[in-house]
DNA sequence: CAAAATTCCTGACTGC
DNA sequence: TGCAGTCAGGAATTTT
């Protein structure tokens, strides 16, 4: 559930308490969290020792730089809790998988209940080396060779981030005419648009008066740049109140606060309320295996 | 090749 | 009270 606006939540709060300090130790006690190493020992070979230099963010994805080059990289998942913690002897949380434990006794706590979340450290990429980066994330970096999809293999995959690539709208139409899917699965496909899941999608979608089934080639010029500009709207007003937090409770920042954004969703999880702009009762329908909420009226 | 379906996972919740 | 069934969805993998 962690979509764009939680993961930059989290980056900030980790700019602030990572940047500058050494994990100690990083001891693992589920491996499925660090599933890319062949063990949580190499995990924790690369890791420990290192000292944070800065914490970016692509996508739903943290990166933080480490003084040898190296990254690591974290993904949240759907449920996965970055715990800010004074010293060890404060509780863990359950589902604890891995522990930073920083050289100013402070610990970074990694739950996470589902365990679709992990972390890896990324080595540095060498001299003259390529990184394979895909069509549209090279549309995205144009001329920036100092892009973390060239830093960082496992993300060069990723396709636009709306704020850390800023296309103009023109580049834009042309990536909503390269392929033929509904709308919104075109919205959620990291490899094309990165950072926008299921929550962002409803509520950019509802913004630009678009349904979620209308093939994403199909749209009008004046559409898809409506599109283009609602997106970057919508996610900084969600940063703006700190992420949203529905009811399973399951996103929470650093120092374990809500987001603030699940009380100005327009339509996503709002089945049957009348709609912000037209009073229409808001639908939900199941599409992809996946809950869909939208204005049957304001939204063509 | 693109697009759609399946899989991973755990806790909350529903109905009997 | 217990218990089987359902739901939630990001992204890698598999199928169409």
């Amino acid at each position: 559930m962690p979509e764009l606006p939680e993961v930059e939540t989290v980056r900030a709060g980790l700019a602030r308490e990572l940047v500058g300090k050494k994990v100690k130790a990083a001891p693992v006690s589920d491996g499925r969290s660090t599933r890319r190493h062949p063990s949580a020992k190499d995990f924790r070979a690369l890791l420990e020792g290192r000292t944070v230099k800065s914490v970016e963010r692509l996508g739903k994805y943290l990166a933080c730089a480490l003084d040898n080059g190296s990254h690591l990289v974290i993904h949240l998942g759907m449920t996965g809790q970055l715990l800010k913690a004074k010293n060890a002897k404060v509780p863990k949380p359950k589902h604890t998988h891995v522990v930073l434990q920083l050289s100013s006794n402070e610990e970074i706590r990694f739950a996470d209940q589902r365990t679709f979340g992990e972390m890896f450290v990324s080595l540095p990429v060498g001299e003259g080396e390529e990184v394979p980066i895909s069509r549209f994330a090279r549309l995205a970096i144009g001329g920036n060779g100092l892009n973390l999809r060239s830093r960082v293999r496992e993300l060069a995959h990723l396709g636009l981030d709306p704020f850390e690539d800023q296309v103009g709208w023109d580049r834009f139409v042309a990536i909503t005419r390269s392929r033929h899917v509904p709308l919104k699965a075109l919205l959620t496909d990291q490899e094309i648009l990165s950072g926008l899941g299921n929550i962002y999608a409803d509520e950019v979608l509802f913004s630009a008066g678009l349904r979620y089934d209308r093939p994403c080639d199909e749209l009008t010029t004046v559409e898809a740049r409506r599109l283009h500009r609602t997106i970057p709207e919508v996610l900084s007003e969600a940063i703006k109140a700190g992420g949203t937090t529905l009811s399973d409770e399951m996103f929470v920042d650093l120092e374990g606060a809500p987001g603030r954004y699940q009380n100005q969703l327009q339509v996503h999880t709002r089945e049957g309320e009348p709609c912000p702009q037209c009073r229409t009762p808001i639908e939900r329908v199941v599409f992809r295996d996946r809950s869909t909420y939208f204005c049957p009226r304001c939204q063509s």
